[in-house]
DNA sequence: CTTACGGCCTGGGTGC
DNA sequence: TGCACCCAGGCCGTAA
């Protein structure tokens, strides 16, 4: 599932082809993840790619209207569960769920195959910029120590459902939640206005450095992921918690666990991070 | 306002 | 062999 680190691993691959390449043409199959269809079939044919950045799990490619006179545009592409977005030379083989077809000026196309389509693709003109980035919270990575305790503490909610919370934290999926929770020795269901500030700055330690390890790593790939040419990350080898139920904890030994909290599945190990022990927790 | 929860989208994997 | 069901992430509506 693409998470920041996959999503940036794709957007370091598609930064070292895509700058300076001119989309020839647009061809979609199904559209129904696709915010405005016709819009990307008229607008991005002509236009220059700019820049490539992650913002979030969202991919952005800035595009450079050919003809002077139009505004430059992002298009925007959230990868969803099992989103893939790949360079490749025109004749290699279609992947089933290919939905978008971009053709490039150097006779190479950018594709985004799908299977569940639980992605989504829009254009964002300078005035809609606000309105899909304005929400969102911080990106984990480049958040100060101060900026992360301001964003979770008094907070009631639980940490997990908090660190996955995009507009608190922009990025995070329930891989790294999970992982940067082990690490930081913190249970899942504690609630972000009980954590004591060193272990917020625990949590900020870790999270930072599962996900840098992660990019290191380039992503995990659990599911469909593979990166910007075809290729799995290794991160997943390195999961400490993640799917992992019954299996012995890396730093004591005991049988991970798993319980649904904030209705996503969260692997945690029952002695390195303590149950809080409010009313209807249960470890 | 904040939080919790259920439902929806889709289709591959799992287990009977 | 078939088939019902679970589950994933994000989002939205509703309730407390």
């Amino acid at each position: 599932m693409p998470e920041l680190p996959e999503v940036e691993t794709v957007a370091r691959g598609l930064r070292a082809v895509l700058p300076g390449r001119r989309i020839l043409g647009v061809r979609l199959g199904k559209t129904d993840f696709i915010d405005d269809p016709a819009a990307i079939e008229q607008q991005l044919p002509g236009t220059r790619i700019n820049e490539v950045r992650r913002h979030g799990k969202f991919l952005v490619l800035d595009l450079e209207a050919s003809n002077g006179g139009a505004r430059d545009l992002s298009l925007l592409v959230h990868l969803g569960m099992t989103g893939q977005i790949v360079i490749c030379p025109p004749g290699a083989r279609i992947a089933p769920h290919t939905h978008v077809f971009l053709v490039l000026d150097d006779g190479q196309e950018l594709r985004y195959t799908d299977i569940r389509r639980f992605g989504r693709i829009c254009i964002l003109a300078d005035g809609s910029r606000e309105e899909v980035f304005g929400p969102l919270g911080l990106d984990p990575l480049e958040a100060t120590e101060a900026e992360f305790l301001g964003a979770l503490h008094g907070r009631r909610a639980r940490i997990k459902a908090l660190l996955l919370d995009q507009h608190v934290l922009r990025g995070m999926g329930n891989i790294y939640t999970d992982e940067s929770l082990w690490r930081a020795r913190i249970h899942p269901m504690r609630l972000g206005a009980r954590l004591k500030c060193d272990e917020l700055r625990r949590l900020h330690r870790a999270v930072r450095g599962v996900l840098t390890e992660a990019i290191r790593l380039r992503g995990s790939s659990i599911s469909d992921y593979v990166d910007s040419h075809g290729q799995p990350g290794e991160f997943q080898r390195r999961h400490r918690v993640y799917q992992r139920e019954g299996k012995k904890c890396f730093r004591c030994g005991a049988p991970i666990r798993r319980v649904i909290v904030a209705g996503r599945s969260s692997h945690f190990c029952p002695r390195c991070q303590p149950a809080p022990r409010s009313h209807h927790s249960r470890q």
